[in-house]
DNA sequence: TTCGCATATGGCCGTATAGCCATATCGCCA
DNA sequence: TGGCGATATGGCTATACGGCCATATGCGAA
């Protein structure tokens, strides 16, 4: 097996993202995000979570550099900052459509 | 804010598969695989973590739809099941790169 | 069939995460 | 400044995950 040439540091802080994205409320937020930039309040709606427990998520998503904050009078608007999420999730869902049949043919060996 | 039209089911999913990715030695037998179809006792050594321990990530990746394993005598080759995954880091370690300039923005305001 | 290597699984423990409630902080407005 | 709505943080508990050891299973060779 050749030399591995990526720093382990560079897995922790790509697994610090996954980890980000590995909850379904915060990928809802994400969702929502890719639409328009939306307030804490409505994306506390959105999830129908308690406000805490969306603050707390966003939290996560803005420190794995996902979404970004910005205050406007007493509302919060957070957007997205990054714009690969949209086609990694195409090409993930497309995969999550064959599953059903990649197990069956795996089954028949 | 609109209807979400998209179903809480399919962000589960995805969770599943984020989750996948939530880990350092995941992403390591991952970029290995982008590589070539590696065994368990080659990504045993590579990860350096107990053959136990690495079979289990690997469940946890197949079970995500992201690998296939291929048994061939006593050894079993595992394979990735997506393309998606490199071009999705790429887009993901631009943003970490900018991460420090992005924070220094933030403390300004 | 019996042995031995490669891989998978069960069990156990320590740590991390999600959830809520309570409360602190921030900005606006009176 | 004081009060109020919006957001963030601290504290707590329950559950999930990662690690290892021990052991089971699968497969080829003798």
């Amino acid at each position: 097996m050749r030399k591995r040439k990526t720093p382990y540091g560079l897995f922790e802080s790509r697994a610090k993202v996954a980890k980000a994205l590995a909850h379904p409320s915060r990928l809802m937020i994400l969702d929502a995000l890719e639409e328009a930039p939306h307030c804490v309040c409505e994306l506390t709606e959105l999830v129908g979570a308690d406000q805490s427990t969306v603050s707390k998520h966003l939290s996560v998503l803005k420190s794995a550099g996902l979404i970004q904050g910005r205050r406007e009078g007493s509302l919060v608007w957070y957007s997205l900052s990054v714009s690969c999420l949209k086609g990694f999730w195409n090409c993930i869902d497309g995969v999550l459509k064959n599953d059903v049949d990649v197990r069956r043919q795996a089954l028949k060996k």
